[in-house]
RNA sequence: GGAGGGGUUCCCGAGCGGUCAAAGGGGGCAGACUGUAAAUCUGUUGGCUCAGCCUUCGAAGGUUCGAAUCCUUCCCCCUCCA
């Protein structure tokens, strides 16, 4: 195995597709360290799980001496690529842009390369671009090729609105790649699309073509969905340890697999052997456990992946209160402040409404019993903690 | 520019003068069962110091004792023609 084959085996684990493997091999046989371009939508600036998937792959090319080329679309994100939605983004203000683009450079750096990696806005091109460029650009594609994406056509066919605008997404980040001479692109694989359109481009301004490496998409906690913040199915990897732990375990038996494919950097060896103990009797819980912990100790270290599961077993298995209840204080008026009101006020239901409704289903207990009476009202000097729901706490003190 | 169709609660979608906070499904949430899994069953799903009241059916006006439902104007989306 030559030392271009090994290179080529570690990019394409895991990945869903390399377009194209020989001009790949063309490209690291020339030895230079090839620049990496990949594309990140400043919408959601807490990072998930979902964004590790490539950030991880980007590591790896790191590892093996190339240079990364973080880009953020602040430019782009003031369109708002439509991927993977029936309907058009609200475009994002510069600030709201700015603001999230922070927060990214913020936290990359958990997991890639700081000396090997070049964070870049494409505003800083696209800001210089005159009109009769941008022309010029849309110029060079046309609006059947453009419907060829899988999304636009979708949304053609059934009858869901495309602005014009959406449409200079994908040359916009083509065009990207003709700015910072990308030798290879990665993307999910929502963005072949996109990523092949930096080919056409470069193409046109004379440069090699990009290699595209397109990731799978992760799904989000609900298995059915990707991973994103706006569903709120994700795992933020800001959030702490047993936050990322407790969703980790409410993952589906079948979904865990999936997520061990890739996240876990345990070895391939290491996970068939666990299928086969699955497949053997064992329970699946216990690999969902190492999964977990795999990822808390990821972001917060080992001591803490150790702590997150015993905190889960004391909560879950024998149903303790946790000792981190956020502590809320709240004013009463003379006659006692009603319960449903307290909880909604300390943040524990998203209205008084759907407090009564917990209280009549049951779902609420405080100092550990469950209680139903909607007229039940907390005194001045109260301090109680309350639960709602298997995983909501809260210490309310009335003053 | 012309002709037609359409905008309903988180999503899809029914309703077409009162019995509508609005059917049904999806999704969400809670309960039971569990491994905080899945599947299943049950309940619930606008807000409010909640036996009552307030706000919602693209927007604004109007008709009516009463409007998501009728009228007027406006905005937006789709289709066909130009």
């Amino acid at each position: 195995m030559t030392a271009i084959d090994r290179q080529i085996d570690i990019i394409r684990h895991g990945c869903d597709e390399l377009l194209r493997e020989p001009e790949l091999r063309e490209k690291l046989a020339a030895g230079r360290p090839l620049r990496i371009k990949a594309g990140f939508d400043p919408t959601a600036p807490d990072l998930h799980l979902g964004h590790t998937v490539l950030i991880n792959k980007l590591r790896q090319f790191q590892e093996l001496g190339h240079h990364v080329l973080f880009l953020i679309g602040d430019f782009t994100g003031m369109i708002g690529d439509p991927t993977g939605k029936n309907a058009t983004r609200p475009p994002l203000t510069r600030e709201e842009v700015a603001r999230n683009a922070e927060t990214y450079t913020a936290q990359v750096f958990r997991i890639l390369d700081r000396s090997r990696t070049e964070v870049v806005f494409n505003s800083t091109w696209m800001d210089r671009m005159s009109a009769g460029d941008m022309i010029k650009l849309a110029a060079s594609h046309t609006v059947a090729r453009m419907l060829e994406r899988d999304d636009f056509s979708k949304r053609y066919r059934g009858n869901q609105p495309i602005a014009i605008h959406e449409f200079l997404y994908p040359l916009v980040q083509g065009y990207d790649s003709v700015v910072l001479k990308a030798d290879v692109e990665l993307g999910g694989t929502d963005q072949k699309f996109n990523l092949l359109m930096g080919r056409e481009l470069q193409k046109h301004h004379g440069q090699s073509p990009q290699c595209i490496l397109t990731m799978p998409l992760l799904e989000g906690l609900d298995g059915v969905n990707k991973m994103s913040k706006s569903l709120g199915n994700y795992v933020g990897i800001q959030e702490p340890p047993s936050e990322i732990f407790g969703k980790l375990m409410s993952v589906s038996d079948e979904l865990m697999w999936r997520y061990i494919d890739l996240l876990s950097f345990e070895s391939i060896e290491t996970t068939r052997q666990w299928r086969k103990e699955v497949a053997g009797g064992r329970n699946p819980r216990d690999i969902k456990v190492a999964l977990a912990q795999e990822m808390v100790e990821r972001f917060h270290g080992a001591e803490a992946a150790r702590n997150a599961l015993t905190d889960f077993e004391s909560r879950f298995k024998q149903h303790e209160i946790p000792d981190d209840v956020p502590e809320v204080k709240l004013v009463a008026e003379p006659g006692g402040l009603p319960i449903a009101v307290a909880m909604k006020q300390a943040g524990l239901t998203a209205s008084t409404s759907d407090a009564l409704r917990m209280l009549a289903q049951g779902g609420v207990k405080m100092d550990g019993e469950k209680i139903s009476d909607r007229s039940l009202k907390l005194a001045r000097g109260a301090s109680v903690v309350l639960q709602v729901g298997k995983r909501k706490f809260a210490r309310v003190i009335i003053e």
